[in-house]
DNA sequence: CCTACCGATCGGTAGG
DNA sequence: CCTACCGATCGGTAGG
């Protein structure tokens, strides 16, 4: 009757992981204390120890899997997609959308990568190179064709992905704009420094 | 004869504050030891309490002294110049110069900022929202003139500013690139930005 | 899930 | 500039 199972709370490991992202993302991965994610929890150190297997996994797992998300976005986004300008577009409103509603993750992607030790830390940056170069490729293909003007794409190609990843540093959700609508905006912004502006109605 | 004066090495300080911005830069203010700090100058911890006053000052010098300087330079460089695009131009080239030829510098203002006690952080971050507002100020006017055509003077000005800043992250001095190439084209790009783009010639 | 505890390392001080 | 040392805290383990 009172045969109850030890605490295997699958939903404890959850707890953890998210309370590691809001630290980690507030005060980096060497200004968290486990114990301070045992805290946010509500269990002691030790305990931490039933669901993660170090301070070390919990950074790995945090920056593989949001790093292999915005290459598969990426890959989502743009498939199928012909033209360059459109290509460009959709990449970087995707790229845009994780880093504003993925603020967190985003965040410690960008800061903590250093503090990850290999081989994660050279996976990591191997897809980030690809996600880069498949963007400057995009960027490569538009001045082929004529429709893009841009003197060095791997300036314009760094230029558009730090402006979009740096949306995690400023984005209040709470504020006038919404996730979408900056992703929006920046993919406009992106076409616009590459020379194919719209020249979108605004507001003169 | 022997009369030596004990080592006060002036030089030391310089040293000391060297290596930080180098450690502080490469592993984060919390990832660095003051004992890595004085292997590289080539003392024991304690010796450094004869040149620093503390690991936090050490930070809070660092990242002031930069924050100051970045203001400084934006005044200096749109001073007496009317021309709204050209305003924009030179704050831009002037910002983007500063993150490619002060790396370490502008990463650790930008990584660190938050390990940073009051009340020097309060302080840091008003330096670098009047910086903002005031590139932010430079759009509005030449949208209100006709010559930019921006829907949202807050998104733009953010998105200059990071893409700037995150020069310090990829800039390589030993690549093909120099600094005042790199900071030159980022003008263009902020140009382009704002929808005041001179469509430049271009490899096409 | 806990208490008790480990060795290592942290920033910093005493005292010369 | 050093050695010797401080209390605090770190990530992690033993053992239940």
């Amino acid at each position: 009757m009172s045969h109850r199972a030890p605490p295997r709370d699958r939903a404890t490991e959850s707890l953890v992981r998210e309370a590691a992202l809001t630290l980690f993302a507030q005060r980096g991965y060497h200004g968290t204390a486990l114990r301070d994610i045992a805290g946010e929890v509500g269990i002691r150190t030790p305990s931490l120890y039933n669901h993660i297997e170090s301070k070390q996994e919990l950074l790995r797992g945090i920056v593989l899997s949001s790093t292999e998300q915005v290459w598969a976005d990426f890959e989502a986004a743009v498939e199928g997609v012909a033209d360059a300008g459109e290509r460009l577009r959709r990449a970087v409103v995707t790229y845009a959308l994780r880093a504003a509603s993925h603020r967190r993750e985003a965040l410690i992607v960008n800061r903590d990568v250093a503090s990850l030790e290999e081989p994660a830390r050279s996976e990591v940056m191997a897809l980030r190179r690809r996600h880069e170069r498949a963007v400057r490729e995009i960027i490569i293909e538009g001045v082929g064709a004529g429709v893009f003007t841009v003197r060095d794409p791997f300036l314009a190609s760094f230029g558009i992905l730090e402006m979009c990843v740096s949306i995690a540093r400023w984005f209040d959700p709470a504020g006038p704009l919404s996730a979408g609508q900056i992703a929006a905006e920046h993919g406009e912004f992106a076409l616009r420094l590459v020379g194919a502006g719209p020249e979108p109605s605004a507001g003169a």
